[in-house]
DNA sequence: GAAAATTATGAAATAAAATTACATTTTTGG
DNA sequence: CCAAAAATGTAATTTTATTTCATAATTTTC
């Protein structure tokens, strides 16, 4: 899993190359079930393992654990968290159970990756451009038309002047006719769609100010001004469908917190007032 | 903690009043700093209570425990998705860094829990109605609507007859003109959206198929043949984004994913053919 | 309101589990 | 191939948890 990453499991995966031959027994046991692992004692776990239970002990506290029951405490936690770290593609051969465990853990595995890596300087400087923005932009075609839409509904509801556009046509004339104070937001999980990378040069050499949430070192994010850069490991496989999209709806919903934090609590009442005007649009909950 | 607590200190806090005296002083030391306690052996813990070992042991079991140490271990998850819980929430004075691992967190928590809870026989169900459907209407208001969007997309992309409509005139029109053999898929977080339940009812009454993707014993999910009820707690915090959205659309992703695996692998040429047909609107890769 | 029954609690013994010290084996580098 | 270092295991020790059983507190019944 990722270097860095904070959660036991993540540091065993990562740790596992390093490791000599009883301790890469001892943590293959550990990391395939975790689970198990936290339920078993120190002797049972040896016995798993095929080594004896002073290198179980020694593993645990390689791994800074005061001793097995302290390790076995920390797991638990790490397990609790929710990552898998098993997670294989989808086979033809699947069940529903299979394919289905496949898929949520490997768009868990990848919010977690990406959680580890997102650049918090980075967000803050986009959150600055958001909120400082005289319009705000959100482009994107195929898959990532629908998170752009999502990004429109979600910015508008914290009350920004923002607006979405998956028409080609309408992203170029709006890209050019940008000025300073708009920003052109432009999602792309590739980074090398034609079309997009066009409108995003359009846009800053007419003095708009261009952010991209796309693919590191792609041809759109060295367009941009401020380039969220999420890298989500291509899917090998055809069965298994795109997380970055899941990704990229989370990285906005940051965003999105990021500029209602900074703009701080006497923007609540509006807030409120946009809900209340949802009402009279359902049903009375039965309590 | 809420009365009906999943996790384990919400059980001992609702216990509470029902406890006798050492079971009492036990609960309080617990209740006071479960971080602590998981670190505590029982002896530690009992002088802490000023009872006796085996009165710590009894609190134990009277828990659903093994013992002392598999409860230190259910606290000790306790905790985690107690802070978690706790400290879920966005609040004003949060720094980038804190709000964004929160939103991370809570995205991959809920994931998670859904990932648990997910009737496999039931998405088996709705994979089968998908597949033998004429056609699939997928209908979303308001945030919804971008679930519904990618949808479509994505489901187009595995050669589906689909559609994807968010407005509420042609949403009705469809469903009365609807048949044996259409499907259509109603998205609601709420389930409580009364043009949504509206369309449903219209739909089933004109003899198609309704499955929702939607809250537990909503209005919607009353309404369809077929209803995945997902419960995403409620964000009590105007701060937070909705999460729902996200495992709204982890869980479509697992129902194309069922689509395509039942189809087989001879399925398998139509997907490239599509890949393929994008190649051309892109840059070409450095590597 | 006192005796019997029930329940709660703790002391001590027992059992289980984990840790340590040290011996043996394996690996590494000359 | 040998010595030094590292890794691993055996067995003893220590720590920790559990059970048993006796005692104390509480409740019930007449």
């Amino acid at each position: 899993m990722t270097p860095g990453a904070t959660n036991l499991l993540g540091i065993i995966a990562d740790a596992l190359p390093t490791l000599n031959k009883s301790e890469k027994k001892v943590a293959s046991v550990i990391l395939a079930d975790p689970e198990k692992a936290t339920q078993s004692s120190i002797a049972v776990l040896a016995v798993a393992a095929g080594v004896s239970e002073p290198s179980v002990n020694r593993f645990c506290k390689k791994f800074n654990a005061k001793g097995f029951p302290d390790f076995k405490l920390k797991l638990a936690q790490s397990v609790v968290s929710g990552i898998r770290y098993v997670s294989q593609n989808v086979a033809a051969e699947d069940d529903v159970g299979s394919y289905t465990g496949k898929i949520f853990d490997s768009t868990i595995t990848n919010l977690a990756l990406v959680r580890d890596k997102l650049c918090l300087d980075l967000v803050d400087r986009v959150v600055d451009k958001l909120i400082q923005a005289r319009r705000v932009y959100f482009f994107g075609l195929g898959a990532s038309s629908a998170v752009a839409k999502d990004a429109e509904h979600k910015f508008f509801r914290f009350n920004l002047p923002v607006s979405f556009h998956e028409d080609v046509l309408m992203q170029r004339m709006l890209a050019s006719a940008g000025t300073t104070g708009d920003v052109f937001f432009i999602i792309s999980y590739t980074g090398r769609t034609r079309e997009l990378v066009e409108s995003a040069t359009l846009a800053r050499e007419s003095g708009a100010t261009v952010i991209g949430l796309t693919a590191p070192n792609s041809p759109l994010a060295k367009v941009c001004h401020l380039a969220i850069e999420v890298a989500v490991p291509e899917n090998t496989d055809e069965y298994m469908p795109m997380t970055s999209r899941i990704v990229h709806l989370v990285v906005l919903d940051v965003l999105a917190t990021g500029v209602t934090v900074r703009r701080g609590p006497e923007f609540q009442p509006y807030l409120k007032k946009i809900k209340d005007s949802l009402k009279s649009t359902r049903y009375a909950t039965d309590d």
